[in-house]
DNA sequence: TTCCCCCTTGAAATCGTTTTTATCCGCCGC
DNA sequence: GCGGCGGATAAAAACGATTTCAAGGGGGAA
């Protein structure tokens, strides 16, 4: 641990200087009662020596900390399923989004919802960042209302359900989820699954609302019993598929979450001797680009997921610096990258053969 | 930003148990100077009250940061393709290995090698962390040289080739890629493919020793123009695996470096009507548990890299309290999940057909 | 010329800790 | 009985910044 040469403080460009470390100070924020020739002077000098104030003092002094917190949600470690979501990416985005500003990013693992109530608690509590940043909204969001209670500044991905005024990103999986499901009924499926995460999610609720408005546009009844609820993994989707595909009435379209469902969807489907591409179809989200290479390539809604970190990144910022939360929020729709196997391309089970 | 009901500092337990600041600090680290009797009755008085030391002032007095910052390495964002890392099961285990202690992870986002040196010289001279974590360790790694030589606490994920010592932790990459060529040489395959990353990592390297020592155990020559460097994205597991299968005298094995480069190569065979499984095989490093359900299922050797994690921080909490970075390394050898497609399970391509 | 005001800069307090040094007190030894 | 010693606690300085308030100087007005 050598203590490496002393960087200089702020005492030591008042040496250099010859200026007090108080006007130093107020050079350095820009104060409008400092001359812009000693500005210009002590930040000539500050450059020179290599000056950057110390986020220890500063943070001391007024008891911000130039941290952001980050929520991270890792999958309980009971035999670990992958889960298709990138978070990397979206740390990515968050980081570039913070770039600029003296604020880092500070990452809070969080296992489930509960403990990300805790943990925010010991962030707003403990001070251990100026705000915060999560997701994996749920419908009613145990969070998202004790923040908004402590004032404290945060940016969510995701929306809940409650009438709370709170600055997001969110991608709108309403219209995903009706686009998506009125494109299998235009290729002529009516027997559609809906492979859902965990139905407390707000944007699961989302999903739901947008598959059953496309049976409803179509004038058709909406098939309830193909609506799966689990997680975002692999195992998930296949399990969800072989059950939906052994249907006595099967699923032949299926609407999954995310690519790791949906790989797990063609694994089962697979399994079960179905070809997919010729008697079923499969749709996702897309948070990484896989899907591309999956057999056969799955036509999905492309998420920007680092764009909508940067995004929340840059809201935090501006929600620190005292903007209005409803002025920061933000609704994307996902862009359809169309492959195949979302089309019938031959026959349907129930036309019976020619 | 509701100011919460400041929170209480040492200043208030002191007015509350009548013992000075001093007494207080010194009782609440547990100095020897202090009475039992004292100690706990300040403890006692401190949980009542819900009393946290400040990390501010903490920070500011001992100079540290009870930061440990992580390097995450991030693809560059031209056409986002899919690396197969899930960096954060990486931090999922640096968080647990960093719990009970004061210490919180910061996490710096860094696009390339180059930009990893600035960062970490940023994180050294700005105090900015406390200690480092790092992956992606290249055979020279200048990163490693500078903390070094700065007597800077760190820990990789990974080994250089160079003659330092410091705290470590890896996976046999030698042994992983000389126990899958291995398999597939007895598995009857002569034309195996190494599909590896950017040379200039040091794993990279490690891989190309083991498949070359697997031929040399088995008195074959070591098909030298089948080893492909690229990087760990799907799409050039592809390009290599349609380059190296269009060859006059194609590939049949390939022991691709992870799970993305896997499916990409299973894309590419599958693009030119080659059926894994039958006429090739794929092997592959598995980070994620998604190679069960690829089409076919991939052998893979299983990283537990939430584990590695865990190590990273444990090993690095370990450096902090001032052990010898020579006992604080470790090499994991990965476990072989024997799926299929790694057998030629009918004829040999140039036995001809029967 | 003198007084006042404003403009610029400086001194000092402050944030919450740790650490060094000082003080107080009782007890032991001579 | 007195001096010194050591054990327990307290006082004060320090870390590096920001911010409040005071001070100094110059210029304009009377």
């Amino acid at each position: 641990m050598a203590d490496h040469p002393t960087r200089p403080t702020i005492k030591t460009l008042s040496e250099v200087t010859g200026f007090s470390i108080a006007t130093i100070s107020k050079a350095l924020n820009d104060s409008p009662v400092v001359t812009q020739a000693t500005k210009a002077a002590i930040r000539q000098a500050a450059g020179q020596i290599g000056y950057a104030a110390s986020l220890r003092g500063m943070s001391l002094r007024t008891g911000r900390t130039y941290q952001v917190a980050v929520l991270m949600p890792v999958a309980a470690p009971s035999g670990f399923e992958w889960d298709g979501v990138d978070y990397a990416q979206i740390l990515s985005g968050i980081a570039a989004g913070l770039e600029g500003s003296p604020y880092r990013m500070s990452v809070q693992v969080v296992r489930d919802a509960g403990e990300g109530l805790a943990t925010a608690r010991q962030v707003v509590e403990g001070h251990l960042a100026d705000g915060l940043i999560f997701s994996g909204i749920q419908a009613q969001d145990p969070r998202v209302e004790y923040l908004c209670a402590a004032g404290f500044p945060f940016v969510t991905l995701g929306r809940c359900r409650q009438d709370l005024t709170y600055a997001h990103v969110d991608v709108d999986s309403d219209w995903a989820a009706w686009a998506a499901t009125a494109r299998l009924i235009a290729g002529g499926h009516r027997r559609i699954a809906l492979i859902n995460p965990d139905p407390r999610l707000s944007y699961a609720l989302d999903r739901i609302d947008g598959f059953t408005r496309a049976f409803a546009d179509a004038g058709l009844p909406v098939p309830q019993d193909l609506i799966m609820a689990g997680d975002l993994s692999t195992r998930f989707g296949k399990q969800a598929a072989i059950t939906l595909a052994r249907l006595p009435d099967p699923a032949t379209g299926f609407v999954c979450v995310n690519e790791s469902t949906a790989l797990g969807a063609l694994a089962g489907l697979r399994d079960l001797g179905v070809d997919v591409g010729r008697t079923a179809s499969v749709i996702a989200y897309d948070d990484i680009n896989a899907s591309a290479y999956f057999a056969p390539p799955l036509t999905t809604f492309y998420l920007p997921i680092e764009d909508l970190g940067r995004q929340l990144g840059g809201f935090l910022l501006r929600r620190l610096a005292g903007e209005d939360p409803a002025t920061l929020q933000q609704l994307t729709r996902p862009d359809l990258v169309a492959r195949q196997s979302d089309r019938l391309e031959r026959v349907l089970p129930w036309e019976g053969n020619t």
